[in-house]
DNA sequence: CTGTTAGCGCCTTCAT
DNA sequence: ATGAAGGCGCTAACAG
């Protein structure tokens, strides 16, 4: 360490006291002239406002949230962080907030819901001035925490169930209907939907159900939905081969993320498939590499710093003023018609 | 909010002392047998955790750290959450420090020094158990700040200069050496380099600076390099153009990001040139894509999550052991030898 | 092994 | 407008 706890020279950090000391005033003045400046008479104020600053002082934290009851951080529970869906919201939320003075705490569960009740309690009991979570699927125990906990709670990413208290994101079944409707339109018949870990990503799961629902109401007929294992670029080849060995003849198939996508572009390349004209690729999420793979990628794009930019105004809002309600936010998402599909 | 501050029916949170009532023993003796289990008699132990579990007891944080003098935060900052790499880095350390009750507190600087120094100074003041920044090169301000926090500091991804207290990383200047080498071994005399932000990323450009090093060396020639606007994959396509202009006849291209690499392959397709024949591109990262672009992508792959590991391993060693010491530990870079380069 | 006693550093009434 | 004083909830000596 920089500077050894029981070193006999380490200087204490300066507090509050010293300023007051050196400024010649009472604690609570320091603690006013810091905190809110116009109630303080402006001689005392720059006095001490010259103190601190001569002094390098810095308030601790921990103090100051105790005494006032809740800490400038903010709880933010995402299921991965190499996500970067989950990264653009990250990004966009800490660049707003930490503007304002708060911290993120990040927690990452990896779509195990008992691991998230234990963060949850964990970010809990730090009084945090706000709680996000992803999705509005938790267990019993993670509900009875954030519905106790005295800050606003929202829930990210998911518009499917009524949330606890604010709710901002889209609808993961109305993407899948989304994607399903746009290949039933064009006289598809034969369908797929390639989603990774389906079995543990309850959104993904929505959007598949979301796309067999429409592809079902429209066309009569039941899509294939086949479940790759990761959402790595390799599994959308290996899930192609899939599809085409289960239900030959397909023209068309949706994918969770837009990796899968392009990997099952470079298979089909491989198989001598022509995209779109032997078979359509819809993709979901709008990476950078949709705009320039070859053909550019059809895909759906969810609205991933969109929300992140939701989720901190919303909270700095609710901050703000006490009387602000909880919201239910539908940032929807869109179509981006390129090549492929 | 799920539940008003103020409502006259707002359930205070429950405390260590109400858990002492009900357990019949004293405060102290309930903080000994919830964080010390083995100094108190089994028979209060089962006897206050009975109590504790019974009331929903969660321990104040905040409380517990102002007394105790560090908080089991560890406060990391990176440049970007976007960037995959340090998502990397980011998603191995939560996975390994929320384990130990440890949580993070990340920042973001968009590379610049100067917000680097806010966010430090900010997080210093919440008494972390420890301080971990991306790099070597800070401002005054950043460098005082951190020398005079009482806890590790780490500095991550890098190796190239001494670190203020342990260093985790690798030389990036080496890193642009290997590409170098590489392609002066395999008699390419007209190469580039092609970086993302060269201005603001000084880690890419200790690479650039590796490479031309190294190229000089062992060529006599000096090496075009070319500054991208973004790490982007689009860009990879421009700068392909941009060194072909500039450079007209040039055999090997090294970039500073996979994407950028990927990024030229889809232009050197769109411009007829065969890779590797008439021209060898060699990435960055061994990102994902890399393995499955067409033709597979030679890349150095700098230990993104393997920083994360070794970062979060010293943390809760040096915490462990007061009297473990700073260390400076370069991972090193690998050479992936696939097909274009 | 357990209880008592001081704080940790700041915020916030409450007087003045 | 300013100062004095009492916590915030918990931990860490220190006694017993």
């Amino acid at each position: 360490m920089p500077q050894t706890d029981n070193s006999p020279a380490a200087p204490r950090r300066v507090r509050m006291e010293e300023v007051a000391k050196v400024a010649g005033v009472s604690l609570a003045t320091v603690s006013r002239a810091l905190k809110s400046p116009d109630t303080v008479s402006e001689k005392l104020r720059t006095r001490v406002q010259e103190a601190a600053a001569r002094l390098g002082y810095a308030p601790n934290r921990i103090a100051g949230s105790l005494a006032g009851a809740r800490t400038p951080l903010v709880g933010v529970i995402v299921p991965s962080l190499t996500n970067s869906f989950f990264a653009a919201t990250l990004e966009r939320m800490t660049e707003l907030l930490e503007d304002k003075g708060y911290q993120l705490m990040i927690g990452q569960h990896a779509y195990d819901a008992e691991r998230e009740e234990r963060i949850v309690a964990a970010f809990s009991s730090w009084n945090p001035s706000a709680l996000v979570v992803t999705g509005r699927d938790h267990t019993r125990g993670t509900v009875g925490i954030l519905s106790a906990t005295p800050c606003p709670v929202i829930e990210m990413w998911d518009h499917d169930a009524r949330p606890l208290d604010t709710g901002i994101g889209f609808s993961n079944r109305e993407a899948g209907r989304l994607a399903g409707r746009h290949f039933a339109e064009q006289g598809f018949r034969s369908v797929a939907y390639v989603g990774a870990i389906l079995d543990k990503d309850g959104r993904a799961r929505s959007r598949a159900e979301g796309f067999r629902e429409e592809v079902r109401r429209l066309t009569g007929r039941d899509a294939l939905v086949v479940n790759a294992g990761s959402r790595d670029l390799g599994e959308g080849g290996a899930a192609l081969k899939q599809v085409m060995t289960q239900q030959p003849g397909t023209r068309a198939i949706a994918f969770s993320g837009d990796m899968l996508a392009v990997g099952a572009m470079f298979e089909a390349a491989r198989m001598g498939l022509r995209i779109p004209d032997d078979l359509a690729l819809l993709g979901y999420g709008d990476l950078d590499i949709a705009v320039h793979s070859n053909p550019p990628l059809s895909t759906i794009r969810p609205p991933h710093d969109e929300i992140g930019a939701a989720v901190a105004r919303h909270i700095l809002h609710r901050l703000k003023d006490p009387a602000a309600v909880p919201e239910n936010i539908d940032l929807g998402v869109r179509l981006i018609r390129r090549q492929t599909a």
